[in-house]
DNA sequence: CCCGTACTACGATGCCTATCGTACGAGTCG
DNA sequence: CGACTCGTACGATAGGCATCGTAGTACGGG
């Protein structure tokens, strides 16, 4: 088919105007959450949920993705049976300038420091 | 007596190399924490506990208080029955150039998009 | 139509945490 | 010394959350 069809289902997300700091640094206080977020935003593009390689069974998966679509970091639309996960870049910069930014950059530097990737 | 006199009884915390970015995150990402560490940076001075008045018991104040030390954000020192609070912010801004400055400002576009001082 | 794939929903479990109250220790001041 | 202030420690409680397993739903292809 010639567009995507983005399926009927689709999901709950917060307007930009819903989306709380605290949230964020909820959702992103986990190391694999945090992850997820890094990968995103590497590619620049939207990643289906099965394109991580998570050291957890697929609900854990389902459920880090729901925090991250909740607090506002992510939006998710299904597109056949994947769902796409694409970071929510323009929302956060224009409700916190630079902290996406920020918040990317210590974690690429904790990684340097520490032996991850 | 001249000199403030650090009193015996010292506080453990973790060296700057300890610091962990999750923990950070984890410890703004609770509203009274965060505000805590709001007030901090706004006086750049330390600050006692007392000083707060905060909506909570003194048992609970305590507690923030521990989780934002052992964290790495902020460093506790006694001074007679005081005991004095300050942002870590040189060992921050070392490990995560720019994310403290990007957190607060993030708070307070938000303070001021919501009702909040 | 049936099957495989992708993801979800739900219940269970164990841990972490925010909160409180009470009892206590350390320091200061009269 | 004695009283008062500041903050701690400890136990209890309730709620949240990361994790799992199993069962189920949506979609696409043979």
């Amino acid at each position: 088919m010639t567009s995507p069809a983005v399926s009927s289902r689709d999901l709950p997300h917060p307007t930009r105007e819903e989306i709380r700091l605290e949230g964020v640094l909820h959702a992103l206080s986990d190391p694999l959450r945090l992850q997820i977020v890094r990968e995103l935003a590497a590619v620049g593009d939207e990643l289906s949920c099965s394109h991580f390689d998570l050291p957890v069974t697929k609900s854990t998966t389902t459920h880090h993705f729901r925090v991250l679509r909740e607090s506002g970091v992510i939006q998710q639309v299904y597109r056949g049976t994947a769902k796409m996960n694409g970071l929510r870049k323009d929302d956060l910069d224009g409700l916190f300038p630079g902290l996406l930014d920020a918040l990317l950059d210590a974690a690429t530097r904790q990684a340097a420091r520490f032996g991850g990737a």
